[in-house]
RNA sequence: GUGGCUGUGGUGAAGCGGUUAACACGUGCGACUGUGACUCGCAUAUUCGAGGGUUCGAUACCCUCCAGCCACCCCA
């Protein structure tokens, strides 16, 4: 192989791009319907941005980020995650002065300098929505209402909604002491990794899948018993709204974050049909982060869809799409009449395949048969004396004349299709 | 960054020291001189991820490298 593409980065061949399509589509008509509009926003940001939005001390930051130097001498980076350009965004354009609430989608390529397994890619994909100026859970249920409904919508009932609170700056210090005296005479019978964790991020031992440290840490101190009051009202109100619209969810005390942004809320919509890939899409609110930014002091909440993984869910699916007409000829002559019929046909809107080299009929009926035409047409001396021919019907083969104009044939296929 | 597994055509694969490198699918052409699907015929890897070594001989055994996959970490 002379010529590969980069480790992790992958090309959508068509097949899968017909699925991707209709994720996107999906995605597009969930969200305009309730009231989101797109913004578009770079792939690459300065570095500054997410060391001050995703965190410092974040994996995301600290090992997996494409950073470089341009030519100018500045530090930039490929896009880790979404939020945080939307965000500068919103703040650059202050889109929070015209309107104090922002109704945001976004979808495009992310980038993470990780070792690629299934579900997980160094370029991959992401669809997010975001809400900012709202910091009633009215805007927390609406979010995870739509994200349900988009999961809904593409046809996947498997991922289930997990919901969680982490506190806010008021009360999630005093959970992380509580949580770290707990487990400080338990560490030894823990995993070599959480040893690591317990200094470096504790609430991740929560989150171990290894059984020792399960058992160790099943006693632990929830988060959600240590929400101050504010939070506690709110985690409250967000349930409150799920059950009054119906949706399903569970709510998962141990569920952790990789950003540091979080505050509240927290979601996942998780699968066990990934490997070790379970989250399809995640979320939370981010009430501190535009300000962080340098920004006004407005709340947030959003999420992000791995289009990836929801395509790798959707892979025994089919999606085609195929012809309306395949126009064969039987000689040099009748290409010209063929071409400008196929031309006229497809500026009417119909979709048409002709042959491009002058192949055999034989070859020509099977091209029309493996493309999946829904009829074809043999154009030759007699047809263009004549000014009509006869059309099959692929699927049972019936047979019928029409005149060869775009009106004859449009007529012909309405009047074969009832 | 760490570990495990695997690299044979467009694809799925058999072969595991000497073969015309099996078989199947796909693709192309033809049987049918104006009609696809079913059937049949023909064609389709001078070569087995790359480089080196062992050997009279290596796709096969050994080493190195590269790539892919899966898992850990972490995450969508």
């Amino acid at each position: 192989m002379a010529l590969t593409a980069v480790k992790g980065f992958n090309d959508i061949l068509s097949d899968e791009s017909l699925r991707w399509q209709h994720i996107e589509q999906t995605a597009r008509r969930v969200f305009e319907l309730n009231g989101f509009g797109e913004i578009r926003v770079p792939v690459m940001e300065k570095t500054e941005l997410f060391c001050r939005s995703i965190g410092d001390a974040t994996d995301i930051v600290e090992k997996e980020m494409y950073t470089f130097t341009d030519k100018g001498g500045n530090s930039v980076t490929l896009r880790p995650e979404g939020t945080a350009g939307v965000m500068r965004a919103l703040i650059e354009h202050k889109l929070y002065a015209q309107d104090p609430v922002a109704k945001l989608y976004y979808m495009g390529p992310m980038f993470r300098y990780e070792r690629p397994q299934k579900g997980r890619y160094r370029q991959f994909h992401q669809i997010g929505a975001e809400i900012t100026g709202v910091n009633d859970p009215l805007a927390d249920a609406q979010v995870l209402n739509m994200l349900t409904s988009f999961f809904r919508e593409i046809g996947l009932s498997e991922p289930t909604l997990q919901i969680n609170s982490l506190g806010c700056p008021e009360c999630r210090p005093a959970y992380r002491t509580a949580l770290r005296s707990c487990l400080e005479e338990r560490i030894g019978g823990l995993c070599e990794d959480c040893k690591r964790r317990f200094a470096t991020n504790p609430l991740r031992i929560l989150d171990c899948k290894v059984p020792g440290c399960i058992e160790k840490s099943a006693g632990a101190p929830s988060v959600l018993e240590h929400l101050c009051s504010s939070c506690n009202d709110h985690f409250s109100s967000v349930k409150r709204y799920l059950d009054l619209s119906a949706t399903p969810y569970s709510i998962n005390s141990r569920m952790v974050r990789g950003l540091d942004y979080y505050t509240r809320t927290t979601f996942e919509m998780v699968t066990g049909l990934l490997g070790s890939q379970s989250a399809v899409a995640a979320g939370g609110r981010y009430d501190g982060l535009i300000s962080q930014l340098g920004g006004p002091s407005i709340p947030g909440i959003g999420f992000a869809i791995g289009v990836e993984r929801i395509a790798l869910l959707l892979g025994n699916q089919q999606f085609t799409s195929s012809p309306d007409l395949f126009i064969a000829t039987m000689g040099a002559g009748e290409r010209d009449i063929a071409f400008s019929l196929m031309d006229g046909l497809l500026k009417s809107g119909l979709r048409v395949e002709m042959d491009y080299e002058g192949k055999s009929l034989k070859s020509q009926m099977r091209r029309a048969d493996k493309l999946k035409a829904r009829y074809s047409v043999v154009i030759g001396e007699n047809e263009v004396a004549t000014g009509s021919a006869t059309f099959k019907r692929m699927a049972d083969g019936l047979q019928s004349d029409a005149a060869l104009t775009v009106a004859g044939i449009h007529s012909l296929i309405m009047k074969l299709e009832q």
